[in-house]
DNA sequence: TATGAATGAGCATTCATTCAT
DNA sequence: CATGAATGAATGCTCATTCAT
């Protein structure tokens, strides 16, 4: 049973040695670009060991990208009680911190470079990434203007504006220019701006909310020196 | 003479379709997938007489890319006289209806696939096309800041909100689904959504602005039967 | 003592199962064509087992071969005490039984395919397969001439005769086409003919022989229903 | 015009060498077992070279293989005018140098061998070749019936007996011993006996048209010195 | 100048063979 | 002794690039 486990464990742990090996790769260099023994190379094994977990180049690129995006985390998931200004500030960060890694940028410019040739990947993408994402800032802000707190029509719009208000600009920079870091004064200005205009916009008692969040970005600047 | 012009004219005409017919070819299947054949096949030539043309795969990606960058249109470079919601509206559409085009999608997916491979060409992209247009809504607004219609402090994160309220949902969704046909009423709606949301954060007569925008909808939406 | 010769016992069917799986797997893809992980799943076994028993492929190749010459039947060995035309008609049809059966043709399309890899397969096989054949029928018809019942001279052109005569023109349409089953009754059409004609060339005593055979053909014909 | 006929004629015969090189080489080491680098260098050029010529490994040996049985020779077509005795003597003659010219003996080893992959070049293969000089024999016998020069019952069966007489044991043993070189003289008393037996079963004159035969060999074997 | 015809260098994939367990 | 897991060396096929015409 242990020489089982051990082999099992050897497995699991070379598998996602290679998977791991494979977005660096595939991200580098595109699906054709890439070749089977790069990914070997940068997994420390060769080329027919490779073809021992995947069948085949394709297999091996599906089932990298399925794997990262399941490695998707849940933000928003679980809602603190802190109250809105406090949650909306965390989720900017949350979502920030992890879309602007750049492994997560190498994933994203991979899946829209090779969206035409595998369209489902690119869906699957959408669906339980992105879609996933805005269905729970959806259920959070209906919860709020339940309360009272915010105002709004349209839950969808009001949550693709926050999404757009918070992320898409420096996001959208990063897709278009790998190499220059993002800057995180920066960022957090420009999340400071997004969450203003959408209280702004859309808080039941704005002044109030401004306040708050004005007062949360000073501690946290303070406290991360900017980091 | 006039057969030199001839020859000139013919070689001007061929390196259009040589050019025309990279974009389709690498947009497809991005620039290792592609083949100088398939290329050379799309533009009606033989190969050899690609190569004429650009001594090598990379210098033709490289040109047909900053060509079809040069084309971009410059939107926003002259403000009309009809308003600001009106130009604001006016601008959301000719953005919209420029960047939501297939082709438009398709080069972008393709510079993004590519841009760590070709970093030069991202950051070219980057900033003779979103940088430039961005620049040009902060020209924009800090005039409009000037005659006192507009309140901000940053000009450049104004035009970020603006970007990211007016295109950025429907433009990222587009980028990672091909097949779904951009939902042109959805569109409306969210340009709508988007131009309400900066006015009630910029605007200093929101008012008389919303409702301004409100009838030009309503008269857009009329005329165009939704187009 | 016992638990060796269970051993023993054992690796010799493991043996026999390995070498039917090769028979099996080379006849269908020829040497090249087939591969050691097909004859072991074939065996039901694993790669490494086979390599314990045959340290390569080609051993495993000779060793199948030389196996199955030796299991060559051996007609003509024990003739009968019924009479010559009888023991002709019994001949031509065990042999006829024998080398027309599919994994006989299998067997000799394989050798015939690869003679010019293997010629000492070839070699073998023709010693001890239509070589010992031929040198029984020369000894039967040569004890059938001292007898008187037979007239000729070259006991090697006459075997031979026999041989051409009985089964080649079934036998070489055969190994051309796979697929078409033998028909039975053309065979014993063409067993009858060719006896005919043997038996006119060679017989001290034509017309009584002729007359035994027709008698024999039609008994048998009529025993059997035509199988 | 001179410049396409010279390009065609080049094309021509490179394709001839390819065709000639790939049956040299799959000759010896079966389907599987060649390599289109080996093709490609017994014709004297590049693999690529070979690829522009034949699409694919299997296309290229149909290709062979349906031209070899193209250049199939139609013996027998054309008989002459001096009569049937000397007639299948030419014939028996003329069919053995061709059948068992080393190069359609290994074309027939190599059919063979792969019949069971390509079941349809099998099927060709019997059908232009051993299929149709029966019938041609077919044919050629039943005129002499009609003459009254021979006397049989069923075409096909006569055919076949004259086949077997005349060529089976030889090439069946060429077959499976390719180095053996066939044994001249052995031949010409082998096509010497076939014929005996298969005038004294079939002519209705024997004795006339077996002293025809026996001067018609005495001639050849004193003209020829043997060879 | 345009093209048909090469070719050198790769690339995905397979397979006989070996080892650690 | 049997096996799961390697791997070096092909092998079929492709492609950017170059020439001869």
């Amino acid at each position: 049973m242990n020489r089982i486990s051990r082999r099992e464990q050897n497995r699991i742990e070379r598998e996602g040695r290679i998977l791991d090996a494979a977005l660096r790769v595939f991200s580098l260099t595109g699906y054709s670009g890439a070749t089977m023994d790069a990914v070997a190379a940068e997994a420390g094994l060769t080329k027919p060991t490779v073809y021992q977990y995947f069948p085949s180049k394709e297999s091996l690129f599906s089932a990298m990208m399925i794997g990262k995006r399941d490695q998707m985390l849940d933000v928003f998931e679980h809602p603190s009680a802190e109250g809105m200004v406090h949650d909306l500030y965390v989720f900017a960060w949350d979502y920030a911190d992890t879309l602007m890694r750049p492994e997560m940028l190498s994933l994203a410019r991979l899946i829209i470079g090779e969206v035409q040739r595998f369209p489902e990947i690119g869906r699957a993408y959408q669906a339980s990434g992105p879609d996933h994402v805005l269905r729970g800032i959806m259920r959070y802000l209906s919860v709020r203007r339940e309360n009272g707190q915010l105002d709004f029509e349209d839950a969808e719009l009001a949550a693709q504006d926050l999404w757009g208000l918070i992320l898409s600009a420096p996001r959208t920079q990063a897709l278009y220019m790998p190499d220059s870091a993002p800057d995180r004064a920066a960022l957090a200005r420009y999340i400071h701006n997004g969450l203003t205009v959408f209280l702004k916009a859309y808080s039941s008692r704005p002044d109030t909310d401004l306040a708050q969040l004005k007062a949360l970005v000073r501690t946290h600047t303070l406290a991360a020196g900017d980091k």
